[in-house]
RNA sequence: GGAGAGGUGGCAGAGUGGUCUAAUGCGCGUGCUUGGAAAGCACGUGUACUCGCAAGGGUACCGGGGGUUCGAAUCCCUCCCUCUCCGCCA
């Protein structure tokens, strides 16, 4: 959510970020419904100044008093007339907050022009990619991946989408969630285990709703939202508290599942384990002081950067354009693994600050040491990464002639071997 | 899932229809005192919205929502949460 006050002071600010953002957005019709809340509003309190005073007068007085009972008749008038005015004003009020969950962030300065994905600018490239195997193949070719990781039965048993990992294909899945959460604890990020399914409150101070409702799990009957990244409940740890000034910035890491109903996704992109319903991350997030948030979110890109160097991948980050910016993001990098046997780049991991938008709607503040009075807190998140996609590159990037695939030096500690075999 | 008891400011805790902008204590802040500190004393100490150039006003908030009433922390309904006991169960 942003500050009402940028678009009742500021509106060509918000205009400039719409345009940079490819976004529409009625202004006019918020800036109208705001006007009318206010107006309402200094009804409603001067008919409630009215009932007060009379309550503090009729209090002295004698309960059944010719003056007293005066009072009550004339005080009923005022009772429903208040009563009226105020439903009124709840229900501008209830437009109005829909109206503000309508209106995207802000568009960082430094985020370059742009409508689509090809507008994103390739802000650093690292690794030899022509390193890469001409002769690799996609990983869902290579001779035993389906034993692995088994797509028919995950059909079966619950849908597209919801593999089973198999041996060393699950052994695979558990050394990546033990690596990145060992790698992000030692960079500062204290780990956390969170709930995996959230209530609506939960999934809104995100923004996951109601921008993304169709894409969420929701159960019935208890109204509850599988989470589709961490981020959700993780940010929603300190929602609707002040935390101390001294204390930020605030690191955490979390692992989780995540759940994602991909409504309108098709394709290759969603062969193999390019794409999935369920799949496993590992999220970094930070809660820090406005003035450094954009040092945080350049530490924090390198932190997700840094697990990919140990692990061997050539990669590129993007930095995205307004176009692809998203609707709770300021300025986002994207990381992207090259893939051998694919020959493309695949997203797995996504660095966002969302400055202040996240925090207004969740209610996170921290008391400034200077005034005395709260503020926001800026967060961000990166992925601190997406297992399968990861898994994608490892196993075509790292295919020997002799059918196995090669486990980078890091993460052997964690897979007890050099070597995953497709036959085992 | 069933029965019962609860949910009040940073914390503890009083308040069962009217001056509650919520007693009292603790904590915290400033000052006095002191060589310095503690104790003691004095004063202060929530959040949000809104009006105003400002000084300074106003309104709301006692778990959430709704109702009764001229008036609700207080009465009624409903939902959520916590605790105790029972049932079920990894």
């Amino acid at each position: 959510m942003l500050d009402p006050k940028i678009i009742r002071e500021t509106p060509d600010v918000l205009r400039a970020s719409l345009a940079k953002k490819h976004l529409e957005l009625d202004l006019d019709a918020i800036l109208a419904i705001d006007s009318s809340w206010r107006a309402g509003l200094q009804e409603v309190e001067a008919l409630r100044g009215k009932q007060k005073a009379a309550n503090t007068a009729m209090a002295a007085l004698p309960k059944g008093s010719p003056e007293f009972v005066a009072k009550v008749a004339e005080m009923k008038a005022v009772s429903a007339q208040a009563k009226e005015r105020e439903a009124q004003l709840k229900v501008i009020e209830e437009k109005f907050r829909e109206a503000m969950l309508s209106v995207p962030n802000l568009a960082h300065a430094s985020v370059p022009e742009g409508r689509t994905p090809e507008d994103n600018v390739v802000f650093s490239l690292h690794g030899a990619v022509d390193l890469a195997r001409p002769h690799a193949v996609p990983h869902w070719e290579i001779p035993g991946f389906d034993r692995l990781f088994d797509f028919a039965r995950g059909a079966k048993v619950t849908g597209a989408g919801f593999p089973f990992y198999v041996g060393d294909g699950a052994r695979l899945v558990r050394a990546l969630i033990q690596f990145f959460l060992e790698e992000n604890t030692k960079a500062g990020y204290m780990e956390i285990h969170p709930p995996f399914f959230v209530n609506g409150a939960s999934a809104t101070a995100t923004g996951a709703l109601p921008d993304k409702e169709g894409q969420m799990y929701e159960t019935t009957p208890d109204q509850l939202y599988a989470i589709p990244t961490a981020e959700v409940p993780v940010t929603n740890f300190f929602r609707d508290e002040i935390l101390d000034e001294a204390d930020l910035p605030v690191l955490r890491c979390a692992y989780s599942p995540c759940f994602r109903r991909e409504a309108g996704s098709y394709g290759k992109d969603v062969r193999g384990l390019n794409r999935l319903h369920q799949f496993d991350k590992v999220e970094m997030l930070k809660w820090v002081h406005p003035s450094t948030s954009y040092v945080e979110l350049d530490k924090l890109r390198d932190d997700a950067e840094a697990r990919l160097r140990k692990l061997e991948l050539p990669y590129r980050v993007l930095l995205m354009c307004g176009g692809d910016l998203g609707f709770t993001q300021s300025k986002k990098y994207d990381l992207e693994v090259w893939s051998a046997g694919q020959k493309r780049w695949l997203e797995v991991s996504s660095c966002s600050n969302f400055e202040s938008f996240q925090a207004r709607r969740a209610q996170i503040r921290y008391r400034s040491k200077e005034t005395g009075k709260p503020d926001f807190v800026h967060t961000l998140n990166g992925s601190g990464l997406a297992l399968p996609r990861v898994m994608s590159a490892l196993l075509e990037n790292n295919l020997q002639p002799d059918g196995r695939v090669k486990i980078p030096d890091a993460l052997v500690p964690y897979f007890g071997k050099e070597f995953l075999s497709f036959s085992a």
